[in-house]
RNA sequence: GCGAGCGUAGCUUAGUGGUAAAGCACCGCACUGUGGCUGCGGGGACCGCGGGUUCGAAUCCCGUCGCUCGCCCCA
């Protein structure tokens, strides 16, 4: 018969991959957690008209998991959380006490050609602070952010966080005679300009109608890394970020804008050092989207981070942890028929005692059943032969040494966790 | 939606017209109550699938499916 073939896009976790993920969450959760953020979720189905109202319909139509359901409703796997996100605090927003501050890690689809860093399906760590519109909430997520990236050993120096404010942007596109009607397309061009050929990007601009002198102008705002200075909200945030204690972590760069519409003021992402791969997390300022989906105005910053970059990334700055999946560190073997039930019940009071355990299922040669405990990783083999159990006593084995010794069947677990803990 | 590259054992790959090979992994033996190291041996591949060219195809050609990498898009 055929294989069945995954979905594609999708990935199986396999028992290596989930220590990855968990390793993930735990990191997630500890960052949110530090800055006092409580972990929440959205449902993955929701009703497509959530999506369509805020983002383009061609977006949603073409890059989402849409199906109707068999009441002919149209649903979607959700593509991203903040449109749930902005529905559930627009259904409380009168009685939960602000800010908000919550933290999401889940599943998310999009239908999308898989290519490198990027997947159908993935996972995404969405940290979010609504209802204070301050420059100084957008450095605390950043701050989250930047503590994260640390804690997984990305350090100032692999990964930067990059920083600009539409406000600024407004302001300085208006002075070289780019007003609203042009600003969506210029904040494309920008987007877009590390991402491909310098000619191949000014021809692009050209035929997009800009003229030379205003590229030329644009070109200048772009190298201009000291911009920042003298607006308001940017010079609040980079003093925020040192207070923080992330300031190695963050840079003014005018270049960035990300290509969502709905960011009001502080936008930014963070990237590789040498730019090899997309960007790890991006995020910014919004505070018309709750209103947007029909809630009181709260305004909102945050971001959202993606499992698959950050991989890479972690992989090309030898950051990637070293994982033990294998939870057993004690084996216990089975050495003839008439010791299978003993190699049970001595299996089961070790358990009692606090110990992970694994047992050998089947009569085998020890060396067999030692080669396996070594391959699976435990620390320490229970031999439980005829002799032994003549004696009730037990053969503890420290597979690390090569020691073993016959204690009195009574005091065997205590042994056994004294070698598991490093204490014996 | 468009383009390119690649599909050979569980994995990584060699073989570019003459009837499939290596390393790793797995199993066994040396070592029937002692693992890691070593040595020896073993099983395992309709060479992605279908068609064509040829005396003969893993190899060349066409199609198809899959994977990967770009473009597009990126919430």
């Amino acid at each position: 018969m055929e294989p069945i073939r995954p979905v594609k896009g999708t990935r199986d976790f396999f028992p290596e991959d989930m220590t990855f993920r968990q390793w993930l969450y735990a990191k997630i959760r500890g960052a949110s957690e530090r800055f006092g953020y409580q972990e929440y979720d959205g449902p993955f189905l929701e009703r497509l008209s959530l999506y369509a109202a805020k983002s383009g319909e061609e977006l949603v139509k073409d890059q989402s998991f849409i199906f109707e359901d068999r009441s002919g409703e149209m649903v979607a796997l959700r593509p991203e959380l903040t449109p749930s996100l902005a529905r559930m605090v627009g259904a409380k927003s009168k009685s939960l006490p602000r800010p908000i501050r919550w933290w999401s890690f889940g599943p998310f689809w999009r239908y999308e050609r898989p290519q490198r860093g990027r997947s159908r399906e993935f996972f995404q760590w969405n940290i979010d602070l609504l209802g204070i519109d301050s420059p100084e909430a957008d450095a605390e997520i950043v701050a989250a952010g930047a503590e994260f990236l640390r804690g997984v050993g990305l350090s100032p120096e692999a990964v930067r966080i990059r920083i600009n404010d539409r406000r600024l942007a407004e302001t300085q596109l208006d002075k070289i005679g780019i007003g609203s009607d042009r600003r969506a397309l210029v904040y494309r061009l920008i987007d877009r300009r590390d991402r491909m050929s310098p000619a191949k990007w000014l021809d692009w601009s050209l035929a997009e109608g800009l003229s030379p002198k205003e590229l030329e102008a644009i070109r200048k705002l772009l190298d201009d890394r000291e911009a920042w200075r003298g607006s308001a909200p940017l010079e609040r945030f980079f003093e925020a970020a040192d207070s923080l204690g992330v300031g190695d972590y963050v840079v003014y760069d005018p270049t960035v804008i990300r290509g969502l519409d709905y960011y009001t003021g502080t936008v930014f992402e963070a990237r590789d050092s040498a730019s090899k791969f997309r960007a790890i997390f991006g995020g910014g300022r919004y505070d018309d989207l709750v209103s947007a989906v029909g809630g009181d105005p709260v305004p909102g910053t945050g971001f959202a981070m993606g499992d698959v970059v950050l991989r890479l990334v972690l992989e090309q700055y030898n950051a990637a942890p070293v994982l033990d999946s294998r939870p057993a560190k004690v084996l216990v073997t089975t050495f003839d028929d008439s010791g299978l039930m003993p190699a049970l019940k001595l299996a089961t009071e070790f358990r009692g005692s606090g110990l992970e355990v694994e047992w050998y299922p089947t009569v085998a040669k020890l060396a067999k059943q030692l080669r396996y405990a070594d391959r699976v990783g435990a620390r320490v083999a229970v031999i439980l032969g005829p002799d032994e159990i003549a004696a009730e006593t037990v053969t503890i084995r420290d597979l690390a040494s090569g020691k073993q010794q016959t204690v009195p069947r009574g005091e065997a677990a205590a042994f056994a966790r004294g070698i598991v803990e490093g204490s014996a």
